[in-house]
DNA sequence: TAGTGAATCTATCACTGATAGGGTCGGAGG
DNA sequence: CCTCCGACCCTATCAGTGATAGATTCACTA
């Protein structure tokens, strides 16, 4: 029963669900194969290759039930959808959203890119829009959850930081945030205000 | 001629700039500085604090350099001109978004928000509109240069990767990258056509 | 049975962020 | 003048990192 790239790349996604990107390293996910470190290399030719294969992990369930829009379903709406979809896969793993802007040439992202190109242009959307609106809709998913997924400031980064000179400074910014959680809105609502926004410019611009 | 918590950021920047933010180590910097890595533990408290005061750094050129709409300017251009200075302040140093992205509670990105949406409430655009508008603005422009500055997949990355087979693989994707830059457009025009359908939503949903 | 190649091992490298604890030196208080 | 104290920097060291060299094991095949 010999180790296999498979496995490892599985094992290495159940440490990052574990720990995180940073608690990652090679000795840890060799250990939990049962394994010394160096056997990793003969299945992975270094380690950002295993974060890329990681990424591609993290984003294959994605693709696997991503669907062309149906007949009777808008673009801006099917694209919409696939963007939520993208941030249900990055939060579905601690980091994952760091992981996938740091994977080199992910073919799952890679793919997600062409079903949605392909869907907009099916729809009748030019070329050179379509690229722009993917584009456009990937990049800002991806910053989203990735600040999304930002660490909360440590203690040492919070010396010094007052909440009533921040607000004195930041009145208007504190006002929105706390405006916009008021009437129980979630963080779910707030990606899919932002994502709103997106979408509709999308639509506008065709 | 003591050292100086604002010389080490200094020179922690011009060492970003020279190998980027993996070449930003405290024994580099410390020799940088004519001194022992220790050293630098007594003017910044550990290297996450230092990644914030660089990113701020980065940012506190353009935080000066920004000023509010004129009155006879629709918010939306200035949101644009906002977003391209954002870019460009990011673009401006090798690894500039991962570094702001990074950050933790940088000053002068908050300064840069509450100016926004501060700008955008006066304009007369709704609180909660604001907030959503330049939330995604921001992540989205991070998100952009964080992808445009990710570094080309290395040699091992691209042993057994195919132009052809993964242009068959996906076509509407590579006809729709070849399509964009065929008539000489740039880079910067298509930061700024996916600038534009943000916008464009900005406005279309206020 | 000899050999081959896959898969793993041990040992080690250069490097990282960080801490402990000891010096040095200038300026303020007696 | 002298002492003391805190700012500032040092040496020494720690635990941990990705990675490579080179030896070893072991199943299968010619």
């Amino acid at each position: 029963m010999t180790l296999d790239r498979e496995q490892v790349v599985a094992e290495a996604v159940a440490l990052l669900d574990a720990d995180g990107l940073d608690g990652v390293t090679t000795r840890r996910l060799a250990t939990r194969l049962g394994v010394q470190s160096p056997s990793l290399y003969w299945h992975v030719p270094n380690k950002a290759a295993l974060v890329t294969a990681i990424a591609d992990a993290i984003l294959a369930d994605l693709v696997r039930e991503l669907s062309p829009p149906t007949p009777d379903e808008a673009w801006p709406d099917w694209l919409t959808g696939l963007a939520r979809g993208l941030r249900r896969a990055l939060l579905a793993h601690p980091d994952g959203a760091r992981v996938v802007s740091a994977a080199q040439l992910s073919a799952s992202m890679n793919a997600v890119s062409e079903l949605a190109m392909s869907a907009l242009v099916a729809a009748g959307v030019p070329l050179r829009q379509a690229r722009v609106i993917t584009l456009a809709t990937e990049r800002f998913t991806v910053g989203y959850v990735l600040e999304e997924q930002a660490p909360r400031p440590d203690e040492t980064a919070l010396r010094g930081w007052d909440l009533a000179e921040f607000t004195a400074a930041h009145p208007t910014l504190i006002a929105g945030i706390t405006d916009y959680f008021q009437d129980g809105r979630t963080p779910d609502d707030l990606f899919d205000d932002c994502l709103h926004v997106v979408i509709a410019g999308a639509a506008a611009t065709t």
